[in-house]
This record gives structure tokens, C-alpha cells and sequence, in this order.
DNA sequence: AGCACGCCGACT
DNA sequence: GTCGGCGTGCTC
């Protein structure tokens, strides 16, 4: 018997291989996960046909026998699930499984792994709930226990508690011996998530899985899935790929963000990925956000998803919210502390209370720079300029190349150099020199090295033995600081103008979740906010008129524009060594479609080539162009007329992309 | 993706 | 004459 084998190895030809005769009565079929030798080495691959004997074209080659017939945890509904999310990106199926190599490789002894012994009380499982969050529960298992696929959008504002509904619906499904997958936007989540659940539910049904996970644990959960144990499953990306033949509830938490979308290509969004998922195996979805995503609402309008409101905070009262001007000079303590600002953390100091100071640097950050030449330290690998960072070191947030921060300027020799821009260290300087008494931490998670002493600032926040943090994104999501009455947003406007369609939504979204750490039980708290330039957004910045105010104007803003939810937008990019071997293709790209479009009449626009902001990142330059039509089909059929073309460049499909 | 093969430039 | 750059193409 033979088998021909797609390779989890970018071969794009499948192979034939040899089934021995040890093996038959594994009874090999298709879409079954096969161990095989290629050349010196030992790979994946997945079986798409079977042949008892070969014809003679076939056999040009003498066969090799295949090694192992993998297990893999049973899920009826996998192969399908996988074949839509490979038309969805426009890739094989290969890719996916490649995301789960680490398990289907070779190394079979730690499948025999021993069970964990399990510490610690046994968990408390009643949860308390309000009306409001009953009556959200009750028609949601309703749902759970029918098996009907139906997606639910929980708008519930900071602080309302929507962890409680998460967890009477996981007691509720894993009660009918179903599965849930439990997805948050960055691993910080998933781990204060996990010590969240771990007080309700037993180590025995609560799982993390993702990058801070040790391969052990890992394992241990795969071991889990092959055994069909209902389970709770915590992660980012890599769970919604993993095969789970009970699921029967997924939840989507903080849908709004923007990080759901993988950053290499493939470019997998978890959220599109378990709405795909959701579909296929006919459970529902919830997808969870105090700022719910502008698609998200405008599915509600129009395909029927259905909205949950929690409009009262738990505990607490909204911050009153106050816009100040940073570019007045006579009103600031320090060039990024307003007057108003610095008084009110005075102010708080004197009352013994907690301030959040908010900074988001992406992409525009803190450099060097010469004043006598302007010349920039910019990375030798990457179009950005280089960030300073402590101990006198500059390095690249892209390729992570560091150096040592240099005396004179590399261009002209001169000594005039200057530190450009706000960073979280600068900021923090700034902060202990106008208020020596306070304690100050800084809470940046800028490389996963510094997860521990990041979990102790938290820790030490929560617990009041700080009176200041000073942070960046990784501070807005999810933390509940009872302690805080006041936040801080340094430079509010900072990503309003990133070119993209949805800049500000991500923006908004941003403030909205950072301001909303403020006042969790506290009958008053204030928000300030800092702006360059003045914008109509800021003046409606309040999380209770998000649907009512800023939802409707921003979808009014697409509909005149013409992007999402109107229109189904794709991006495709090119990548090349060679600047102007991309800038060629990219221009032959744009002509090739435009031509297609033209001949068969589609309704397609094509905007660009487009040199992204970032357009070179570890010496691979990039183009990028996007395609936007009513009609994703249209979409496809498009694309699928220029993918096969002959080019130096690597070309990359990415629907619905995140900026 | 690796790894081998192969065709041109630099060097003992 | 040989060493080694990496461009091209194959892997059952």
C-alpha cells in the first residue's frame, strides 16, 4: 500500500511513500498525520491519497516507507474546520498543522507523560451573580445546551464584571461534558486569567496553553485532548488550532483587539479563525469587550448576532473626564506634564491614592538624534530609528539588534547629540524629579525576559505599596487596581494618525480601556487627558456614549470611505531582499490585477503599491497593495489570477488585516 | 525548509 | 590551479 504525502516542509510537491506492513493495521486514511524520511531527515506530513499499488509514472522513484502513523486527539469536524480556514487564507492546510509541529514530532515518551499531581484546595465553584449578569447567563446556556452556532457580542463596560458571566458559562458547558476555549489577546492575560479561574475551577479542568507554557505543559494538555476530557483551555493563538473534538463553547475576550492577528504569514486572526471554528463544529460564540470592535457591532445590525449590554459597574463610579492641551507652554510643569496633570497626582499623593500614567509609544518612540548634522541612529536591518533603552544602550523594537549608546554622531563626529521624544524610563525620571517622595514603578513588558519583576510591579500596585505606574499598553487590559483614582494619558493623540482605516478605533479603544482602570471602587476618579491637537474624538472620550456616540460616527466614516464593515478589504505584500526587485513586482502586481479587473469587469478597487511606514524589517523589504470589494469571492477569484505568477518577490494574503 | 550541485570571482 | 560565494532545484 502507498500513501502520498503533503509535507509539513514547504516541498510543494507530495510524495509517495510506502505504508510497511507493521503499519496496516493502523488502518492509514486520509487527512491522517504520518511521521516520513526525507533525505537525511525525519518529517510531518499529511496524508491526501492512498493507492494499493502505483502506477508506473509514480514509481519513477524507489519508495521510502513511512516511519509512524501520528495520533492525534479525534475531532470530526478537524479536517473540515481546517480546510476552510486554508480557503479563508488562501494557503494549504500544511501551514496550520506546522503551527502544531512541536506535538507531532517524532519524540513519542513524553506522550506517556504521568498525570500531574494536583495541589491546593479543592476549587469553590458557586459564583455570584447580579441580575443583570443572571438573566445574560441564562440565555446564553440556552444556546450551549442546544449546540446551535449563534455569536454573541458582551459589551459590559470596565469593571462590570464579565469574568463572572465567562465563569457561570464554563460551569455550565463543562457541566455537560463539553469543552471551552477561553481566548485573551496577549499571554500577560492568560496568565492572570488562569490564577483568576484556578479559584473556581480544579487544575484538573483549567488549562493554559501558549508561548509561556513549558513544552511539558503543553504536552500534558495535547495527552488531555487525545483522553476527550472536557476541559477549560486558556490562551492567544495557538489553542483555537488545536483539535478538540467536544468543544462547546468558545470565548472570545477584549474582541476589539488588535494583537487577535498573528504578526508572521500567515497572518491568522483568532478571532476570525474561531468564528470559522464556531461555524464548523456548530457551538456558540462570545465575544467579550467593555469597546466592542465596529464589525463586531455592525454583525449585530445586520447578520443577526446577538448584543448583551452590562451598562453598571460593579463596584465604583465612571471618571470624570478632563482634555488638556499639551502644547500651551506656560501651563506645563514639565514638557509632558501639564499644570493639571501634575496637581492632580499631588493631589492624590496627599491622599494617600494610586495614579496610572499612560504612554503608548508604539512605533514613534525615544532616539537619538544630532543636532548639528539631524542625523538618526537608525538600525542597520530596519527602516525605524534605533529606541534608548537603560544602561546606555540603543536597540531595534523589529530585529532586536542593541548597541552601545554612542558619544559622538556617527555622520558628522559632533558631540550635539539629543534624546528625542517620551519614553516610559524618561518619563519616569521626570515623574521621581517632580515628586521625590512618591514610589514609582515602571510597568513596560518589553521583552518576555522581564515577565517577573512586570508580575511583581503588578502585584505590588494591587497591593498599594506604589503610589505611581508608569506604563504602556500592556497596563490597559483586564487588571482591576482598586486603589486608583487617578490616570494619566501623557500623549492621547500619539496614533490617531497612523494611516489606516481603522487608526482611530484602535486608538479609541486603547484610551478607553485605560481609562477605564480608574475608579473600580472609589465614588470619584478623574481622567486626563493630553493631546497635541485638538480632535472631536477626545471630546466624546467616555465609554457609556461608545455605541450611542462614537460607534455611530465612526460607521457613518466607513460608509463614506468605503472600508469595513462596507467592504471586505484584503492586503497583499510583497517581500524581497532587493528594494527595487519588490518595487518592480509590486508595480507588475498592481498591472496584472488592474488588467484582470478590467477584462472580466469586477467590482474591485486596488489601492497602491503602497511603501508601508515600516517597509524594511531584518533586510527584507516590503509593498504592500489592497484589494476592497463587496465581494470577498470576487476577492479570491482575483486573487487566485495572479498568485501563480513567476516573480522574485514572495507574495502574502492577508484578509481582513489589523493595520 | 535544508541540502547538494554548479558556475564564476579571489587568492596561495 | 583551488576555495568558497550563493543562485537554482530537488526531495518519493
Amino acid at each position: 500500500m502507498y500513501v502520498l504525502v503533503n509535507l509539513i516542509h514547504r516541498c510543494r510537491k507530495p510524495l509517495w511513500y510506502h505504508v510497511p506492513l507493521h503499519l496496516r493495521e493502523r488502518h492509514v486514511a486520509i487527512d491522517d498525520v504520518v511521521i516520513v524520511p526525507l533525505r537525511k531527515q525525519t518529517i510531518v506530513g499529511v496524508v491526501v491519497d492512498i493507492r494499493v499499488a502505483l502506477s508506473a509514472q509514480d514509481r519513477c522513484h524507489a519508495t521510502k516507507d513511512v516511519i509512524a502513523i501520528q495520533t492525534m486527539p479525534p475531532d470530526r469536524f478537524y479536517a473540515v474546520f481546517i480546510k476552510k480556514i486554508a480557503a479563508y487564507y488562501q494557503c494549504e492546510s500544511i501551514y496550520f498543522l506546522m503551527r502544531l509541529r512541536q506535538f507531532l514530532n517524532k519524540k513519542r515518551s513524553v506522550e506517556c507523560a504521568s498525570e500531574l499531581t494536583h495541589v491546593g484546595s479543592e476549587a469553590d465553584a458557586t459564583v455570584h451573580l447580579t441580575q443583570e449578569q443572571q438573566a445574560i447567563v441564562e440565555q446564553l446556556k440556552i444556546s450551549v445546551d442546544r449546540n446551535i452556532f449563534e455569536c454573541s457580542v458582551l459589551h459590559g463596560v470596565t469593571g462590570s464584571g464579565k469574568t463572572e458571566i465567562y465563569k457561570a458559562l464554563m460551569h455550565h458547558t463543562l457541566s455537560l461534558k463539553k469543552s471551552v476555549l477561553f481566548l485573551v489577546p496577549e499571554v500577560g492575560l492568560a496568565l492572570s486569567f488562569q490564577k483568576k479561574l484556578a479559584q473556581c475551577f480544579s487544575a484538573e479542568v483549567l488549562y493554559g496553553f501558549h508561548s509561556s507554557k513549558t513544552i511539558a505543559e503543553k504536552k500534558q494538555v495535547w495527552h488531555v485532548l487525545v483522553a476527550q476530557r472536557p476541559v477549560i483551555i486558556i490562551g492567544v493563538h495557538l489553542p483555537i488550532l488545536l483539535p478538540i473534538n467536544n468543544v462547546g463553547l468558545i470565548i472570545i475576550d477584549e474582541e476589539h483587539a488588535s494583537h487577535y492577528q498573528e504578526q508572521r504569514h500567515p497572518k491568522i486572526n483568532t478571532k476570525d479563525v474561531a468564528l470559522i471554528r464556531a461555524h464548523a463544529y456548530n457551538v456558540p460564540i462570545l465575544l467579550g469587550s467593555a469597546t466592542p470592535s465596529v464589525a463586531s457591532l455592525h454583525n449585530v445590525e445586520t447578520k443577526n448576532w446577538k448584543l448583551y449590554t452590562l451598562s453598571e459597574r460593579f463596584g465604583g463610579h465612571f471618571p470624570k473626564i478632563k482634555l488638556v492641551s499639551l502644547t500651551d507652554k506656560k501651563k506645563r510643569a514639565s514638557f509632558w506634564i501639564s499644570n493639571e496633570l501634575y496637581m492632580a497626582i499631588d493631589d492624590r499623593l496627599a491622599k494617600k491614592e494610586q495614579t496610572i500614567l499612560f504612554l503608548n509609544r508604539r512605533g514613534h518612540s525615544f532616539f537619538i538624534q544630532c543636532t548639528s548634522c539631524s542625523f538618526i541612529v537608525r538600525c542597520h536591518a530596519c527602516s525605524v530609528s534605533l529606541t534608548v533603552h537603560e544602561h546606555g544602550t540603543l536597540s531595534c523594537h523589529y530585529c532586536g539588534y542593541t548597541m552601545r549608546e554612542p558619544t559622538l554622531c556617527i555622520e558628522c563626529k559632533s558631540e550635539a547629540l539629543v534624546k528625542k521624544g517620551v519614553g516610559t524610563q524618561q518619563l519616569e525620571n521626570i515623574i521621581r524629579a517632580l515628586f521625590p517622595s512618591a514610589r514609582v514603578a515602571r510597568a513596560d513588558l518589553d521583552t518576555t525576559a522581564k515577565r517577573r519583576t512586570w508580575e511583581a510591579t503588578m502585584q505590588a500596585f494591587t497591593a498599594g505599596d506604589l503610589d505611581i505606574m508608569i506604563g504602556t499598553q500592556t497596563i490597559t487590559k483586564g487588571h482591576n487596581f482598586p486603589r486608583v483614582t487617578l490616570v494619566g494619558i501623557i500623549w492621547a493623540d500619539i496614533d490617531f494618525h497612523v494611516p489606516f482605516f481603522n487608526a482611530t478605533e484602535h486608538a479609541v479603544q486603547q484610551l478607553l480601556q485605560v481609562a477605564g482602570r480608574a475608579g473600580r471602587s472609589t465614588p470619584y476618579s478623574d481622567v486626563i487627558v493630553q493631546s497635541m491637537t485638538q480632535h472631536d474624538v477626545l471630546e466624546s472620550l467616555d465609554e457609556r456614549l461608545y455605541r450611542s456616540a462614537w460607534y455611530v460616527q465612526e460607521l457613518e466614516k466607513r460608509r463614506l470611505t468605503n472600508f469595513p464593515p462596507y467592504k471586505r478589504l484584503v492586503e497583499l505584500e510583497l517581500k524581497h531582499t532587493n528594494e527595487e526587485t519588490v518595487h518592480q513586482d509590486a508595480l507588475e502586481l498592481v498591472l496584472a490585477l488592474e488588467n484582470y479587473v478590467a477584462v472580466h469587469g469586477l467590482d474591485v478597487d486596488i489601492l497602491g503599491p503602497a511603501k508601508p511606514p515600516v517597509y524594511k524589517i531584518k533586510n527584507i523589504f516590503s509593498r504592500k497593495i489592497y484589494l476592497r470589494s463587496i465581494s470577498f469571492q470576487v476577492i479570491i477569484v482575483l486573487y487566485k489570477s495572479v498568485k501563480d505568477h513567476k516573480r522574485p518577490s514572495s507574495l502574502f494574503f492577508t484578509p481582513n488585516p489589523q493595520q
